[in-house]
DNA sequence: CCGTATCCATTCCGATACTG
DNA sequence: CAGTATCGGAATGGATACGG
């Protein structure tokens, strides 16, 4: 009876991201992701979260097409998770959050933490820009053109 | 025992965002209250969700200072519901889901909502501008000036 | 070290009935 | 119309214990 409404299949776009990303620790994984995290030890000591809890989210966002497993960069014959193209197609949207939190969520004053530098050569590219000098990432409005397939209405 | 972990206090801004945006409903509210919408029923129909989890949703939102309160632009007794300052600079991750969605999670030429044209003469600036010809608001990155206050790590 | 499985409390959410 | 009250089912999340 209390089935959960799902938003897939509404028209609105918003509802969709919100119905695959829109819970606590899927945007949180993904923040890790890019900053370099790619062991399941690694995200549970980051988020101190229950690992059966990170397996299925982990599951959750493999099946997304948002992680992509590979067989373990050292010998392990364990899972290292990766970003997809689609899952890095999130940045705009972890930036947003970061920079919205930075400014409405602190005090000010208040020490928060930055983009992390990535520890590994691996892609990402868009965050290791950050590093050399002190200059952050913003995400700023701009115009483009309107988008074919638009109907009108939430 | 299974208290919810609270993401309040954490240095990182992603995390803080989430703990108090990352849910279900809240992130479509906004959305709905940025399309303009200010009654509680026009929120209901509109999400199609029950009435108890809305009213607490509401209150949620304007204890946290993202929406306000004010007593009724018609006759009626009951309150309309608008988005604060802080609600308002909500606005670049809202693109930013819808983008992502937009872009991930739709068929190729599978038909979408568009950003919504303001019904009333409210403030909400930033979408009011889209309507007059075709063009859509979307979010790149830029550089800024290095934030004060910055720690380092997650 | 990487998970899976089990248990349990809490929270979320939908349906409905009810009040003013 | 704008909520509140109550109920029950489902999902969430934490704490282990366990096996590869």
């Amino acid at each position: 009876m209390a089935q959960r409404k799902t938003l897939q299949g509404n028209a609105c776009p918003v509802a969709r991201s919100v119905d695959v990303m829109g819970d606590r620790w899927a945007l949180l994984i993904v923040r890790d992701a890019f900053d370099g995290l790619r062991r399941f030890g690694e995200f549970q000591r980051s988020l101190g979260m229950a690992k059966n809890i990170l397996a299925d989210r982990l599951r959750k966002l493999v099946a997304q097409g948002i992680l992509e497993t590979s067989p373990g960069a050292d010998g392990s014959a364990y899972q290292d998770y990766a970003l997809t193209a689609k899952g890095q197609a999130l940045f705009p949207v972890i930036v947003g959050l970061r920079q919205w939190g930075e400014q409405n969520l602190f005090a000010p004053g208040e020490p928060h933490s930055v983009l992390k530098e990535r520890s590994s050569g691996a892609p990402v590219p868009a965050l290791v820009v950050r590093a050399q000098d002190g200059r952050a990432l913003a995400p700023v409005m701009t115009w483009v053109e309107k988008l074919p397939g638009s109907t009108d209405s939430t």
